[in-house]
DNA sequence: GTAACTGCAAAATATTTGCATCCTT
DNA sequence: AAGGATGCAAATATTTTGCAGTTAC
């Protein structure tokens, strides 16, 4: 994982520092979609609020991360799984919201639709988020 | 408008309450979703921010709006056309977000698409965003 | 050594809660 | 009259900004 880590950081031109490593790390390791909240809880509050803030507004605009509107206002942010560079996302998967566990996971085999609008609208970007309950909750037993 | 003001109070067991009335009024006139400022702006600060929070909330229970994530983190909110009820909404359209203006449509007339989940996932609501240009903002003139 | 990153303090915003008063029915 | 709705004050929570010290390269 750490070579992903440092991969990650060279390919983006972005200094090796302690906090994005952690922040890398966690979100690495955690299977998954985490607001601001979460990555804080989930650092430890080792590093500092602020910090977070600057870190995933970096990380964002590097197209290392995404972000995942959700109906409760909260923000998630994921990891792309590729390709993504500045500017210029390819993040055309649908989004699952599970109302059981709450989490919040990235169906990467799962396209986003093509739509027929109206005449004169032009899509840019379709972001789909499903809610219901997740493969993990739906297990009869476990 | 105002008999249309009036029908929703009653259909939804709401006491009729300048509040309220201003808010309905607001949708109504408004084409378009809103956020939570937007809202407080267009009533021209006549009506306590708490009584918006607490109004806005209510009429979410109620069926009466509903809300729109968008990616910035923004709630918007709109009203539900039609057969909306507590608890209960039918709420299958696509929305649609400009970049140009920063408007938030409901096309009511696109249905969100039925997915092909992963084995295990069940679907409940699907949200679908659109971002891109909207009609008024892709006009050659004018 | 220099530019970039971090943490702290504090400002600015946004949201929630309690309570006394007022309004609707 | 009774219950619910409102406004105000204040508590909380969230996000942004400025700056001085530190770190990566």
């Amino acid at each position: 994982m750490d070579n992903e880590i440092q991969e990650i950081l060279i390919n983006n031109k972005l200094s090796n520092t302690e906090g994005r490593r952690k922040i890398l790390e966690l979100f690495l390791s955690h299977n998954g979609a985490m607001a601001h909240n979460d990555i804080e809880k989930g650092l430890g509050e080792k590093i500092d609020r602020v910090t977070v803030y600057r870190t995933l507004q970096k990380f964002l605009n590097k197209g290392i991360i995404h972000s995942i509107p959700t109906s409760d206002g909260s923000i998630q942010y994921a990891l792309c799984k590729n390709d993504c560079s500045e500017g210029h996302h390819h993040d055309d998967h649908v989004h699952f919201v599970c109302r059981q566990c709450g989490n919040t996971v990235c169906l990467d085999e799962v396209n986003t639709p093509t739509l027929d609008l109206p005449k004169g609208f032009k899509p840019r970007q379709v972001e789909v988020i499903v809610s219901g309950v997740c493969k993990d909750c739906n297990q009869p037993r476990g």
